[in-house]
DNA sequence: CTCTTTTTTCAGTGAAAACTGAAAGCAATG
DNA sequence: CATTGCTTTCAGTTTTCACTGAAAAAAGAG
């Protein structure tokens, strides 16, 4: 590998730790995001040593959380031929990160909230007191708050880049 | 205070737990969603005694995350005129609360995501080898991304409700 | 100023999550 | 079927974060 540029490689050392940092803020493991970063801005695929490396991290880190961004479907793994390694590669366009990842929260975060608001307002359908009935509606209310978070997640889902740029711009335009 | 009927109080119960566990989910801590659930289903405004009995928890840790609500916005304290103590009352309006959650994560997260990427795009200007380039492009890219979600979470946060579920009609009518 | 009530802070503890390193598993190769 | 090269798993350890409880500070009340 021939030698960067001292300013190339202290730039990317910063998106990389400070990824990371911001990473922990969000529920994201530090070494996740810190392995999607620098993914996210190698010019080619990484091994899991190379990773290790790179990061001062463990064979079982590297290799969890690798799998754990395959899963998201933010990386993939890409193979030379003859060659038996795995090595991992980021999509880097950003509007199909956004995609993904709006897809993956809405499935893990957004979802199972619905299925508690429903039975919270399904269990209480009958109350007739006062509270009884104050809390029902206030689930009812939350419950149609997220059905259309996730109708959002939705639409978002399916556009296209250029639509998606298109729809942007007019909405702030 | 009365006795509610046991399945209200079940059901209220069910919210405050799993709003807890979702909240990890993310990166909100435990308690500070359990207190949130609660004072949200709350007919009145809960002191930390309160708060402290019905949770099981510590004096400092329903203290602190009173305040942490109150700073998101998502709280406010009430006095009752004669009394010394504190009550805690929490928004209920969903869309304010959304408003709210919005403004303040945007500031928290957006924010100093900006920075960085600002910093990174910033320090690589003058690279001229492709890899260079590139990761000058991606963090470019990258920022235009993040400063465009910074954008609509301004405009959301100015939609009074109404308009805002207008908005939301056509967008998904 | 002293007593009482409530809020705030914080050093210490405990639980949960992340991480390590080594062993086990697996697939290709001769 | 033994060997090599890589992947996967996991028991044990470290680190991080939330939480406790008690002490200190602040804010009335007399």
């Amino acid at each position: 590998m021939k030698a960067s540029t001292a300013t190339l490689d202290k730039a990317r050392d910063e998106f990389v730790t400070q990824w990371g940092a911001l990473g922990s803020a969000w529920g994201i493991n530090r070494t996740m995001a810190q392995i999607h970063a620098l993914l996210m801005t190698s010019p080619n695929p990484l091994s899991t040593d190379e990773v290790m490396e790179q990061l001062a991290a463990s064979r079982g880190n590297a290799h969890t959380n690798l799998k754990e961004l395959v899963n998201w479907g933010l990386v993939r793994i890409v193979t030379r031929k003859g060659e038996r390694r795995e090595y991992f590669e980021a999509e880097k366009d950003v509007w199909k990160m956004f995609v993904t990842i709006s897809k993956e929260r809405k499935r893990r975060e957004i979802d199972p909230a619905l299925g508690v608001l429903r039975s919270c307002a399904d269990q209480t359908k009958g109350e007739t007191s006062p509270a009884g009935k104050a809390f029902h509606t206030q689930m009812q209310e939350l419950e149609e708050f997220v059905a259309f978070a996730g109708k959002v997640a939705d639409v978002v889902a399916g556009m296209k880049h250029t639509s998606a740029l298109q729809w942007a711009m007019r909405l702030l335009g």
